[in-house]
RNA sequence: GUGGGCGUAGCUCAGUCGGUUAGAGCGCAAGAUUGUGGCUCUUGAGGUCGCGGGUUCGAAUCCCGUCGCUCACCCCA
């Protein structure tokens, strides 16, 4: 059987869905714009070692969830898992001059693991990077493009979640300490905790059976094994942020899965979206490119999930509806003839116009130009042809008048019955 | 990758102690109105009951497999 819809994980977006995203899409490109950021486009498919080395080998994204394949030169090739390395390795390219730059972009996004809620394989996000200045300044100001951008979307009710990782040093620092403050407390773990005190130390502070819970509640918190400037450095940000009256919540569980990020991690969170309850994060990074470590800060916004959560939330941008829509209804095909021609004078002037079928009945013609909630019909019809007119008819009312074959007299006279 | 739930008309779903021709609402089409939409009424089209196999006189219904969707774990947007 013929594949009748896409792959698993991945959807066509159709109908009344894409005018809202074109909505959300428009609004972020204004909103960025008028930030200073510039859109860049890069591309979707990249080699998969700027991926491999720029999030970190080990990291679940990379081990298990690329999409990769080797092309006929025998390359390996990855489909784009995330949107920051590419643009690092767009501004890297550039030398000094790109490192102080303020960049956003907007596009799919590949990652093979298993869909539910919020998670498709291909999915879109809109994010931006804040290239240089490593100041915590900057993170909050980042941090609270991000929530504008959601608030400018309708989007309400939302959490602001922020932890700090630190720096690389930091994190060493902290996975030992976390260690040894574990490991007697095995015992009262469970199975995933006593193998995560290896692996992952941090996540054992977030795991969500009660009992682990319970078991780790006197263990420190993670920053208190790291150093004095990293602990200011997040403080400030925290700090920054209560000036600008947002209410960010540190949250020492805040565990992000990219190896790149230094210092401020942070999450924004709706309780719409089911377990995936991430609507967008971000973080300070510190990307190794070319042997150098590039500074940046940046964040993602998930456009999936921000749609969940506005339908959640009964709050989905209505689409503009286009102004003046005129709907062309002709009787045979001499009449669709002659309706082309009007048709195309009339778009050019700046109409949506909109056309029927010539040979079907024109009880249905207007029953289509109803459904495309038009704003008034024109019809031409045998004795329109003989006598150069057309009806034109009024939908909101039924009133209608004759007017002559002509873009300019017909446009005079939609403007007049739009305002008599 | 692992586990649970679900696959019946274009859409949302009824129908399963196995038993005539598988239903409804919405949508779609035609008509009631010689060339006039919305409301109403009438009529109609549309189904390999996801697919394959098995049990049975007989399967949408029971069993096995498979594909797909969905939710969750892991992790992330």
């Amino acid at each position: 059987m013929p594949p009748l819809q896409p792959l698993q994980g991945m959807a066509d977006l159709a109908g009344p869905e894409v005018a809202v995203w074109q909505v959300l899409e428009a609004r972020a490109h204004d909103l960025l714009k008028r930030h200073g950021y510039a859109e860049v486009r890069t591309p979707i498919l990249e080699p998969t070692d700027l991926f491999a080395r720029g999030l970190g080998d080990t990291t679940d994204v990379v081990q298990k969830e690329m999409y990769t394949f080797t092309d006929r030169g025998g390359r390996s090739l990855t489909l784009r898992p995330e949107g920051t390395a590419s643009v690092i390795r767009h501004v890297a390219a550039r030398g000094a001059e790109g490192l102080s730059a303020r960049l956003y972009y907007l596009g799919p996004m590949f990652r093979s693991e298993r869909p539910q809620a919020g998670r498709r394989r291909q999915f879109h996000q809109v994010g931006l990077e804040r290239l240089g200045e490593p100041d915590p300044l900057a993170d909050a100001e980042v941090i609270a493009l991000q929530v504008d951008l959601l608030a400018d979307w309708g989007l309400e009710g939302t959490r602001l979640l922020v932890n700090t990782r630190g720096t690389p040093e930091d994190r060493v620092a902290v996975s030992k300490g976390l260690q040894v403050a574990l490991r007697p407390l095995a015992e009262a773990l469970c199975e995933d905790c006593r193998r995560r005190i290896d692996t992952n130390p941090l996540r054992v502070l977030d795991c969500k059976r009660p009992a682990c819970q319970e078991a780790t509640r006197d263990v420190p918190s993670p920053v208190s094994w790291m150093s004095p400037e990293s602990r200011v450095y997040f403080d400030t940000v925290v700090r920054a942020l209560g000036a600008m009256g947002l209410d960010a919540e540190p949250t020492p569980r805040l565990v992000r899965g990219l190896d790149y990020y230094v210092h401020t991690v942070w999450e924004i969170t709706h309780p719409g979206l089911g377990a995936q309850d991430a609507v967008a994060g971000g973080g300070r990074y510190l990307l190794p490119l070319e042997g150098k470590g590039i500074p940046g800060v940046g964040f993602a916004v998930g456009m999936e999930r921000a749609v969940l959560a506005l339908e959640s939330a009964g709050r989905l941008p209505e689409p503009p509806r286009p102004p003046h829509v005129v709907f062309l209804a002709g009787l045979g095909q001499a009449a669709g003839l002659a309706n082309l021609g009007l048709a195309r004078d009339l778009r050019r002037s700046g109409l949506t116009v909109l056309a029927g079928d010539c040979h079907r009945s024109l009880k249905s013609q207007l029953k289509s130009a109803d459904k495309a909630s038009a704003d008034w019909a024109l019809i031409r019809g045998e004795d329109e042809l003989a006598r150069r007119e057309v009806t034109l008819r009024r939908l909101r009312d039924g009133w209608q008048t004759t007017v002559p074959d002509d873009p300019d007299a017909v446009r005079n006279a939609l403007v007049e019955t739009n305002e008599s």
